[in-house]
DNA sequence: ATCATTGCAAAAGCTTTGCATAAGA
DNA sequence: TCTTATGCAAAGCTTTTGCAATGAT
């Protein structure tokens, strides 16, 4: 069994929830293939598959996930949200293009002090970070030329 | 003339677009009070003074002041969208409380220094970042004592 | 046998848009 | 005068929720 099942597993015992194939299905999915994804395509690739597994029941798993540090939202900005797993991923943050959208992911082990020196400056337990860096890449420099500041 | 809204006049007149008294009105709402706002706040705010603007309006305003430098979007991740003004403030990031929302402001100059290198490695022309750290803070760390790792 | 979980469809936000009217330039 | 901007209401999207049925323990 994979490892992010088992702490699946775990958390679920712990927290009195119960195992169901959908949840085990929608991990296994995320784990899968994903770098980045949203609900609505997590869903057409479940479906794409025969998966019966239905929206809600993604929009009501993602919280556990979550919860037990198997993934984490991430902000591109667009109207809804985004995830990524985050289990046996290094740390790190995205740098995103704002012409056509491609991430570049790069870590930053410094952000591991900053959290440490603002835990201790505001007395926060600190559980997490996000940093997102965007902009323009050469391609859509060259395209967008005419645009003021671009 | 607050500079933010001469600014905004030469954005108008730059892109041939009209000075309203709702812009105005909006513009000068958001500077006078807000650290952070939302759309619904604003309008709110906006409606206590006795102004007739609509919400349609504030939703049309905003990517302007965007586009124009005067303010940013904020990542809450709270479902909706939160904005501050930056024309005039120093640039800072946000450390949030998962238990009560408190937002906490730092400033943290080296990543004018990873915008560079980032700028440099990738070939990006870098328009800004956003970084945002979350936790809990002293009173609901104690409030929540029970709660499993916080 | 319980009670959490599911799927469906309806509801609930927040944001965008169509359209007629108002009003800058 | 010509076109942009506004207000209103409707529409659009994503996400959440109520409920009866299902299924895990």
């Amino acid at each position: 069994m994979t490892s992010e099942l088992q702490i699946f597993q775990d958390y679920i015992r712990q927290r009195g929830l119960r195992r169901t194939p959908e949840r085990e299905e929608i991990l296994r999915e995320i784990f899968e293939v994903h770098g980045h994804f949203d609900v609505d395509g997590l869903y057409l690739q479940l479906k794409g598959k025969g998966s019966k597994v239905s929206k809600a029941s993604i929009y009501r798993a993602l919280p556990l996930f979550i919860d037990c540090g198997l993934i984490r939202e991430v902000d591109f900005s667009d109207g809804h949200w985004h995830y990524e797993h985050i289990y046996g991923h290094a740390d790190h943050n995205h740098l995103r293009c704002l012409g056509c959208g491609e991430i570049q992911e790069f870590e930053e082990p410094t952000l591991q002090l900053l959290e440490e020196q603002l835990a201790h400056k505001y007395h926060y337990q600190i559980k997490g970070h996000q940093l997102q860096v965007y902009g323009y890449c050469t391609a859509c420099r060259l395209k967008d030329w005419g645009r003021q500041g671009v």
